[in-house]
Formats: C-alpha cells, structure tokens, sequence
RNA sequence: GCGCCGGUAGCUCAAUUGGCAGAGCAUUUGACUCUUAAUCAACAGGUUCCGGGUUCAAGUCCCGGCCGGCGCACCA
C-alpha cells in the first residue's frame, strides 16, 4: 500500500465542534470538510461504522456508510492507531453526536503497534518515559502536561521580552564548567584536541553581555548536572536565567513574584491552585525572611553568620547531619536552614541574606560583609529560584574563586574553578546588576500539577537498556 | 550510591499454604443500518525481566544481575 505524500486537511476537530454546535440531531449541514488524525475507537454495525478520530485539536467522530462511503468494507478493518485522512460532510446523528459522513478517505499512516488499553491507557511508566510518543497518545494527562510546559515557556518568554530583556544564546561547551557549585559532564572535541565540559549555568557568559552594554538579556535553555537522578531532578533541565543591570536583589525579587505569578496567571488564569491536594498560592508579594530568621526560628535559639562554627556545627549533628571540616560558619547555618526549613515552605516565600562563603558570585551586603544580598525563593518545600546582587568587584571575585579552591583542596568535590577570562571581563566593567536563575521544570510542575519532574519532561533521561 | 517496593499475553491486571498460567481490551474470523469503552459469538495469543539454586513440583521460596517507582544522599 502506497500512503500520500500529502493530504489537503482544510478543518480540524475542536473548530467544528464549536462552529457546528447549532446542527440539531439528525441535520445535515452541506457543508464538506476534509479532516484528518488518528483513529482512537471503531464501531461497526452492520452497514454503518462509527470511528472516533482524534487530531491534535480534539476528537470528531467519523460516520462511514456502506452506501455513501468509498471501499466501506476496508474502512471497517482499519485499526485503532491508524492516520486517516477524511472528505465528508458535516452532519449531526440521530443521537447527537457531530461527525464527517465519510465519502472518500486515505490510509495516511498504518499503526503496526496499539497505544495500549484503549480505556486504561499506559500505565508503565518505564514504557510511558522511554516511548513518549506511545504514552502522549494513550495518555489525555501526558498532552495535558506537555502542553502547559509550553504554555510556561511561551508565557516567560512574552514577559521577559515585554519587560524589555533581549533573549540570548551562550555556549554550552565550555572549557570551565562555573556558574553554578555542580559537577559537570565532560567531553572532547577532536579537532581542537580539547576537553570541553557541558555547561551547568550560563551566568557568567550572561554578565559578559551585560559588560558588552546588553543591559537586560535572558536566556532560557538546557543546563547539565552530573549528579542524582530523583523525582525532582533530572540530569539536564531546563533554566531561565535573567540579567538587568542596574538593579539590586531587591529589584529582582520584585520581578521574579511578579513573573512568577504572572506567568501563572497566562496558563491558568488564577494564582490560586491545588497542588498534590493541597491549597498554593502564587500571588504576589512574597513574604521575605532572612536565613538567619528562619533559621534561628526552627531551632529556638538565635543564630546567624556570626554565630560560633562549633556551636552551628554541635546543631547540625545534633539533626545527623554530617558536617565536613572544610564548613565555615557561613556552611554551618546554610546546612542548618535547609535541615530544618526548607521541606516546611509551602507557599512562594524569599529566602534572604546568605552567607558569602556558599554565594562565590554575588554581592556582598551592604549591612554585613559576612553575607551577600542573594535570595532563593521556595515553593512547595523546593528551591524555585536564586537570585542576586552580582558581584562585579574583579578582585574581590578573584580572592572568591581563590575561597573555592581552598575548599576544593580540603576535599570539597563541588566547589567553582577560577575562572580568568571572566576575571578579565569583570575589569571591562560590570555596572551593579541583579540576576536570576529559575527552573522552569520545577515551575511547570507547579503550573501542571505533577509531583514527577519526568512528567514535564518530554523524554526524560533514563539509563539505556542493553541486550 | 544506599534502602523499600515492583516487573505475568501487544495494553490493563488476576493467579489462595509452592500444585494444570487466567480475564478484559487490542489482534484474527463471523453477525449486526445511529454507535458512544457499542453489543454478541468464535479463534488465537506466554522465555511469568535475565541467570543460578532449593523442591516431586517455582509466577510464588533463596542468591546474583537488569530496568523502573518511591524514600534517603547529592542538588535545582
């Protein structure tokens, strides 16, 4: 069997839902449409057929007569998972139902395999993440998430550019992975005979335009961890990350709520949700408490940056966790915020005024030098996003990334490697700026209501099976 | 990486204390002129994830491995 090259579809399904909804039962509009899609259910009875065909619109049912439709007989031995490209008439049956009075139609693709139970779909999630294109078939929930992770990034994109933010591309080679405390996948380009490393963050390439005079940019794009696989994290996601000179944290706080919630209120039209069960708001403003705040609250007794290594570290093993003896202080209540607080934060909160000593690329606080103005905010008891007033002191970002190799030497494994070129950028001159750096997985799993990153990630990494 | 749980027909799932491996849907064949997961009848469909072991007998018990889910760790 030959199938077209080409079908001339001129009407997809949910456009004639709506515009035919007037046709009462039984009526017949003299109206021929040519549709086209998958067929999902098939009903003979005799010398009629009813399919139901679904297209990337939604479904119409298809009416097949023996005595108007073509070769009827090979029209009722199609399959379930079968293309077909449909010429009829649209008409409304005696029990309601808006269909294409099938005249003429085509075999545009012949599924050789089913999409599952045709009621209970594909629940094996093995079989659902290594055949998407299987389980967004049998699935409405799987096109239903996919959809709206679009619908976050169309969102973001359009709020970022209205709000005056050039959209930008920078490499993902990189010979120094920075940007971000991870460890990174490494390569080998031949010809140059180089190790490269896929990047973790674009932040500091991102700076670099801004020194350039880009004074707002933002680029959304896929980062690289090799690191743990879990519900909540897959080994490359997706990142927005967010520049604008002249800005402080304070700023970009204000931003981030902002385009936060708005992008929610672009995809669902509220900013008031369920997610898992459980009531979310997304509505701006977010409250603001500093880590040392937190902090001091969960424990009972006040704490801070200032407060005794010991003292913080006696807290952490307190909770078992184990404390490296390469943790300073600034480590030491980090650690100790995120054992005691982080799962507890529900709704979009500001964490603020972090060590400098875990913050190698940011600011320092114009109140304490011992912290640095940067914020993480959090949601349903996970990070959503970092931000910062950037550091654009070329010497003191040197004796930072010199801090990290001292870590580095003590055995930390995840610690950032000096980075001259961007040293050197820093001396062109970086005007005070705010960044920031947004997972969009994360957010379109709020958005979409799903506990599994894998969910709104159309083919999420899995190990390869071998023979 | 560690712990717990799971893997049975193309899909969704059963299988009692270890005792003949089953159903629905899909596929194949037939009936049926308004169906809606159509209905009815019939046929066919298996390396029970892989490899060992215990036993008269293993889907079931034991050991090892593979893949996945969840939790922990790492992290966003």
């Amino acid at each position: 069997m030959t199938v077209p090259y080409s079908f001339a579809h001129n009407a997809f399904a949910a456009a004639l839902q709506s515009s035919y909804d007037h046709l009462a039962d039984g009526e017949e509009s003299g109206d021929t449409v040519m549709v086209a899609g998958r067929l999902m259910l098939l009903r003979r009875q005799g010398k009629l057929a009813f399919a139901t065909m679904r297209d990337s619109s939604g479904e119409i049912q298809l009416f097949a007569l023996d005595a108007v439709t073509s070769d009827f007989e090979e029209f009722t031995k199609l399959h379930l998972g079968d293309w077909v490209g449909v010429g009829g008439e649209v008409v409304r049956t005696k029990r309601g139902e808006l269909s294409v009075k099938v005249a003429t139609w085509v075999t545009l693709a012949a599924a050789q395999r089913n999409f599952g139970d045709k009621w209970a779909g594909i629940s094996d999630f093995d079989l659902r993440y290594r055949h998407r294109e299987a389980d967004l078939w049998a699935n409405p929930m799987s096109r239903t998430t996919l959809k709206r992770r679009n619908d976050v990034m169309r969102a973001v994109r359009e709020r970022c550019w209205a709000a005056g933010f050039m959209e930008v591309e920078t490499p993902i080679l990189n010979a120094i992975a920075s940007g971000s405390d991870a460890r990174p996948f490494a390569t080998h380009h031949n010809a140059l005979d180089t190790d490269f490393f896929l990047r973790i963050a674009p932040e500091l390439w991102l700076k670099r335009l801004v020194v350039g005079g880009f004074e707002r940019v933002f680029e959304i794009g896929r980062v690289f961890r090799n690191e743990g696989v879990s519900p909540r994290h897959n080994p490359e996601f997706t990142m927005l990350e967010i520049y604008a000179a002249y800005w402080n944290y304070e700023d970009m706080m204000v931003f981030t709520e902002e385009l936060t919630a708005g992008v929610a209120m672009d995809v669902l039209g509220t900013t008031e949700i369920e997610y898992q069960g459980r009531p979310f708001s997304f509505a701006a403003p977010w409250p603001r408490r500093t880590m040392a705040e937190l902090a001091s609250e969960a424990v009972g007794t006040d704490v801070s940056v200032h407060t005794p290594r010991e003292q913080l570290a006696g807290m952490l093993e307190e909770r078992g966790v184990e404390v490296h003896r390469a943790w300073g202080a600034g480590r030491c209540l980090a650690e100790l915020f995120e054992a005691t607080c982080e799962t507890s934060l529900w709704n979009p909160i500001f964490v603020t005024d972090f060590p400098v000593e875990i913050s190698p690329l940011a600011r320092r606080h114009q109140g304490d030098p011992e912290l640095v103005e940067r914020f993480e905010s959090y949601a349903v008891g996970r990070e959503l996003s970092n931000g910062f007033s950037e550091l654009v002191d070329p010497l003191d970002q040197r004796a930072r990334f010199e801090d990290q190799a001292r870590l580095a030497a003590e055995g930390e494994p995840e610690t950032m490697h000096i980075d001259e070129d961007y040293i050197k950028a820093l001396e062109w001159g970086l005007p005070p700026t705010a960044g920031l750096g947004l997972g969009i997985d994360r957010l379109a799993m709020l958005v979409a209501d799903e506990s599994n990153i894998r969910e709104v990630i159309a083919f999420p990494t899995l190990k390869p099976v071998v023979d």
